[in-house]
RNA sequence: GCCGGGGUAGCCGAGCGGCCAAAGGCGGCAGACUCAAGAUCUGCUCUCGCAGGAGUACCCAGGUUCAAAUCCUGGCCCCGGCACCA
């Protein structure tokens, strides 16, 4: 089919408005979702994934007689349309081939350097290319996260979570940049110049006071280990500053001061000369004693507070670096402790990890020698070191009892920061795990704000029920299912409000505040229902009230008074019908952020008979690095990644289409690759060819070989339903692309050739197109239905009749095939072939004794003689008893790998002297004889007649070479 | 370390107790078609074979079972997520 008709269909879709959704209740529905994209940039084919699935499944269902429901949206919220909007404004190369490529009028460029008219444009720019795709989407319910209807509806969601108790308000540390503003710290971030995939580090500040009544405050991951401290690190030269927090006065680098009073208060006071502290003692807390300050080039002033507590026994980098200082400071450090972290031996370790604690000496001793760190400069071992020491001892370590009873050591540490905070002291100090630069230029830093909301996400009621509905929902694939309660369980309090720039809805308690993106979107399936209303002017935004959402999506109170009552009947009626959601597609980035969140809140806000029922992960198409697709693999060279239109235009809809859907499994990411959508373009065009030549009058076949096409297809459809209904679009596809073309071939081969039947089974073919291939599946149905195929009945496995005895025969001629190839394979690489076949038919007693050696227990092989007796009872079969005990004695020991075949319900000698022209056609032969084995006249040159068996005849090539 | 997944023929990838020497695809070989190439179609593609046979196979080692690619135990390795990491 050419490209440029798919066109003509999606026009013909259109005018007949086959997307539309109805409220009908004489049928049932299927609604499905696919998470809306964000407004980021131009679609790519990697978008193609999840909008196929779930518009094959539309497809599916609506042939399949369900009256379905497909909107879409634009996820405006955020920054993507901001920063797509900027990089309209600076004309950025990719974005501006874009914009051509659209056909985008130059001097209308300037108005999409606003992000809202940035993201409604890329939105219809997304719907234009779904139609390109043959995508059904409903539009009339169509809506962007920016709409003012959309901004009440999650007003009022905003107002039910927080009337539910799952909003909450707590002190919150935020990344901002002192000069811009909020941002946020994540690789996709483009307001930052520097450090996108920084992370925040919690350190404990560890006190400890100095004689003249100030204090050094030293960083550290691991303060339960303070007990190990023999000295305290400062940078040889770096001067400290004083940190004025309350009336206590702490040192500190000049960075980390200026850190400290971001996040905890306090000022920043003078500077302090370094050299004046060296050999100073400090005491250490919770210990009556008091360690040497020392100077060591290990310390870091920007990372920390610029002090480190010094513990040689389980800090690699302490030991290494307390060998290297000179004797005469050596001997101001006490002696190491050996050790206070024990492995108790419930816990065994594993090789590597004995391994890395081989040897005597404290552990950060034998770390360090089994990584190799033998001096400061050995940075990677050290490195190594230390990560494996402090997994190895978080995991599996217990504080000695000396120290501080058997706690392990994830305990202690939580309790070590505790009792920092009741003695008034700071607690904690968070920083990037690298330098986090904005796109101004300036550093980011982290913010104490003291009042921030967060989506009570931690609240364990919450959580319950959650757990709940997840329990209740089918999940695709299963093992994201299994995945699910530990995501669930691990979600903790998230800020949902954000202060910045970028789209968004006010947040209803503190409208200076905006609503964060993943918030918002996590119920708009609900809003998908009540979206037409508005779209069509039966209902006004301003009558979008709390009192009106109340009433419609959860029965409660009197609606709106502005909104006729009939109105929010109808509306509360559309929303009863279409929910619960029965499926919500999404890619597997999804899995920890967007999923949660839906269910948290269907949750929270809906009754369980409305809760969603199902899931749908997808994984990826990927580039060829396996990467998954952005920006820089999008191009029109070699190995590229084209852009959709491109794409579209080189391959159309069709073979994309089938493309995504066959070649991976859902939960499996796939690489793109040009030559397998042009192979898969090409098996549309063989199904075309071969739809074509099946719809032409023809003589058919024989009734036995059409009786065995209608069995396979009864089998084919039965099977390609229930994949769809198993949501396993792969399975159906293989079946309705590959076994069904395969079906037919072997047909034709058989003999078969186009008549009613296959007339019949192609206009099932047809519509089994249909969900995938929908250009394909119309313009082979053209004309032949009463309406377009998309909205054709799928076909019924009934409307073919099954039939065991022709599958049986067809079953039994293949195994016969088989058997001859395995032996003419080895003759025909010795260059020979046959005149003549000869094939002989199993004698009937035969079967009797199949029976009796299949009535055998399992695993107990049948005597010769068990047989014999039971042969005994059969008078008839008395003159074959030299035979019986000879087939007997053969057969039993081959039982075990070659058990008795299923009777033949058919007559095997009329079938093979029926098939005799396949036979000759297929292995070359002059001509097939076909002889019974009991008749005695019989010709038998080699004696190979009694090798058969029933169901499996015996034979034999005559003849000189030929092939 | 924890949670989840996985290791299948040259490669990708289905299968997840007997119908499995293992779907489908790629690659390779041969044939048909063609002036030729490409495309397409057909057959073959673990080893041996003296005619339907035998041997060896689904990471490794054990085990359960009449029967294991499929179930169990232990190991090794890989992927994803999280946690962790001055």
């Amino acid at each position: 089919m050419e490209t440029s008709r798919e066109g003509h269909w999606q026009t013909r879709w259109a005018s007949e408005r086959i997307a539309e959704a109805h409220l009908d209740r004489s049928r049932e529905k299927f609604y499905a979702v696919v998470a809306y994209p964000g407004p980021s940039g131009f679609l790519h084919i990697g978008h193609l994934r999840g909008l196929t699935l779930a518009d094959s499944l539309h497809r599916y269902y609506r042939m399949a007689g369900r009256s379905v429901f497909f909107p879409t949206g634009t996820h405006a919220s955020g920054l993507p349309a901001v920063v797509f909007a900027r990089k309209v404004q600076e004309r950025e190369p990719t974005v501006v081939a874009g914009l051509k490529e659209l056909g985008v009028a130059e001097e209308t460029w300037g108005e999409l350097e606003e992000p809202e008219a940035a993201a409604r444009f890329l939105g219809r720019s997304y719907l234009e290319l779904y139609r390109r795709l043959g995508i059904l989407i409903d539009e009339s319910a169509y809506v962007t996260t920016v709409d003012p209807d959309y901004r009440a509806f999650i007003q009022w969601q905003f107002h039910r979570l927080h009337d539910g108790g799952h909003l909450v308000q707590a002190p919150y540390y935020a990344s901002v940049c002192p000069v811009c503003g909020p941002i946020s710290v994540d690789p996709s971030e483009t307001d930052l110049s520097l450090g996108g995939n920084a992370e925040i580090v919690e350190y404990t500040a560890v006190p400890f006071p100095l004689e003249d009544g100030r204090t050094l405050l030293a960083a550290t991951l691991r303060p339960e280990t303070v007990y190990g401290v023999t000295n305290l690190w400062v940078h040889p030269t770096e001067p400290l500053s004083v940190w004025h927090h309350g009336d206590r006065l702490y040192l500190v680098s000049r960075s980390a001061a200026h850190r400290l009073v971001e996040q905890h208060g306090g000022r920043v006071g003078a500077e302090e000369p370094i050299a004046s502290l060296f050999g100073r003692r400090a005491s250490v807390p919770f210990g009556d004693r008091e360690v040497p300050i020392l100077p060591s080039p290990i310390v870091q002033p920007t990372i920390g507070t610029g002090v480190v507590m010094s513990v040689p026994a389980h800090a690699p980098a302490d030991w290494v670096a307390l060998q290297a200082l000179s004797a005469e400071e050596r001997s101001k450090v006490p002696p190491v402790v050996p050790e206070i972290i024990f492995f108790p031996p419930d816990q065994p370790l594993s090789e590597s990890e004995r391994a890395l604690l081989a040897g005597d000496g404290p552990p950060a001793a034998r770390a360090a020698r089994a990584t190799g760190a033998h001096s400061l400069a050995d940075t990677a071992a050290l490195e190594a070191a230390t990560e494996r020491l402090y997994r190895l001892e978080l995991a599996k370590g217990r504080m000695l009892p000396v120290v501080v009873s058997t706690l392990p050591v994830p305990e202690a540490r939580e309790r070590m920061v505790t009792s920092f905070g009741a003695a008034g002291e700071v607690g904690v100090l968070r920083e990037f795990s690298e330098p986090v630069i904005c796109r101004q230029g300036h550093e980011v830093i982290i913010r104490r704000v003291p009042d921030q909301w967060f989506l009570h996400y931690g609240d364990a009621a919450w959580k319950t029920t959650t757990h709940e509905l997840a329990r209740s929902l089918r999940i695709v694939p299963t093992e994201y299912g299994r995945e699910l309660p530990s995501v669930i369980d691990w979600y903790d309090d998230r800020p949902c409000i954000r202060r910045g720039r970028w789209l968004g809805t006010p947040f209803p308690l503190d409208p200076a505040w905006m609503i964060e993106p993943i918030a918002d979107s996590t119920f708009y399936p609900a809003y998908y229902v009540v979206r037409p209303f508005v779209a069509s002017g039966r209902l006004h935004v301003s009558q979008l009230t709390d009192p009106f959402f109340d009433y419609v999506f959860l029965g409660r109170g009197a609606g709106e008074p502005s909104v006729s009552r009939s109105l929010s009947e109808e509306i509360r009626a559309a929303f009863q019908y279409w929910y619960p959601l029965d499926l919500n597609i999404g890619g597997k980035e999804h899995k920890r952020v967007h999923f949660p969140v839906f269910l948290f809140t269907h949750a929270a806000l809906l009754p369980r008979e409305l809760w969603p029922k199902g899931l749908l992960v997808h994984w990826w198409l990927v580039a060829t690095s396996g990467e998954k697709i952005s920006k820089r693999h999008i191009g029109t060279k070699g190995g590229a990644i084209p852009p959709l239109q491109e794409a579209l235009t080189n391959w159309g809809a069709d073979a994309l289409r089938l493309f995504q859907t066959i070649s991976a499994s859902p939960e499996q990411d796939f690489e793109w690759d040009p030559a397998l959508v042009d192979q898969t373009r090409e098996r549309l065009t063989t199904v075309e060819r071969m739809v074509r030549e099946a719809f032409q009058d023809g003589g058919g076949a024989s009734p036995e070989l059409d009786a065995w096409l209608e069995d396979a297809a009864h089998q084919l459809i039965a099977h390609a339903r229930s994949s769809f209904e198993s949501l396993d679009l792969r399975a159906a596809a293989q079946a309705v692309y590959i076994t069904f073309p395969t079906t037919i071939r072997r047909y034709q081969t058989r003999g078969g050739s186009p008549g009613p039947t296959l007339q019949r089974i192609a206009d099932a073919w047809v519509r089994l197109l249909s969900p995938i291939t929908p250009h394909l599946a119309e313009e082979l149905g053209d004309g032949r239905f009463s309406t377009l195929v998309a909205a054709a009945p799928f076909p019924s496995p009934e409307a073919f009749a099954e039939s065991l005895p022709a599958r049986h025969r067809e079953e039994y001629l293949e195994r016969l095939e088989e058997d001859l190839l395995s032996v003419i394979k080895p003759a025909r690489d010795r260059g020979e072939g046959s005149e003549e076949l000869l094939l002989y038919v199993a004698a009937p007693w035969k079967t009797e004794v199949e029976q009796w050696l299949e009535a055998a227990p399992p695993g107990q092989a049948p005597t010769v003689a068990e047989i014999m007796q039971r042969a005994g009872k059969h008078p008839e079969l008395a003159s074959a008893r030299g035979e019986i005990a000879e087939y007997a004695a053969r057969r039993i020991p081959k039982l075990r790998n070659d058990p008795p075949l299923p009777t033949p319900t058919f007559d095997e000698a009329a079938f093979l002297r029926a098939s005799e022209g396949y036979l000759v056609r297929r292995f070359h032969v002059g001509r097939v004889a076909v002889y019974l084995e009991q008749a005695a006249s019989e010709v038998d040159p080699m004696r190979r007649r009694q090798r058969a068996r029933p169901g499996r005849p015996a034979f034999y090539f005559v003849g000189p070479p030929r092939r």
